[in-house]
DNA sequence: TCGCCCCGGCGTCAGAGGTC
DNA sequence: GACCTCTGACGCCGGGGCGA
């Protein structure tokens, strides 16, 4: 499902930084090249047919739009957990070494 | 049970930005 | 400039939790 897998702790701290951008899947129609049946639709249709359609497509706009909101605060939220990970187990990492250099001082 | 509040999802509108 | 897609904002609705 998602790329962030959740179990890298100790390697890879500048990986996939990038990950969680919210971008265009290709899911919408392109918008040149050759005629569609939609763009024939809408030249033939009235006024509110035509209207019915642009609210039919917003719709399924929105739709997706907020399907990939979702999915990107999952992602989000999900690295939130991984940096977490990697925050403390850096942190155990620093006071252990601290204590092997504080031994050998003494 | 009822009224209230909160939350999530939906449809619609408006506006920005891209393509032709 | 016309047309398209994408997305933020707004209001509405249904469902669930909670106190009275």
């Amino acid at each position: 499902m998602m790329a962030v897998t959740g179990d890298e702790t100790e390697t890879g701290t500048s990986g996939d930084l990038t990950a969680c951008q919210l971008q265009n899947t290709g899911s919408s129609l392109p918008q040149g090249g050759a005629e569609t049946s939609t763009q024939e639709f809408v030249k033939s249709a009235n006024p509110s047919q035509k209207r019915e359609h642009r609210l039919m497509k917003n719709r399924e706009a929105a739709r997706e739009c907020r399907r990939k909101k979702k999915e990107y605060v999952k992602c989000l939220e999900n690295r939130v957990a991984v940096l977490e990970n990697q925050n403390k187990t850096l942190i155990e990492e620093l006071r252990s070494l601290k204590d092997i250099y504080r031994h050998k001082v003494e």
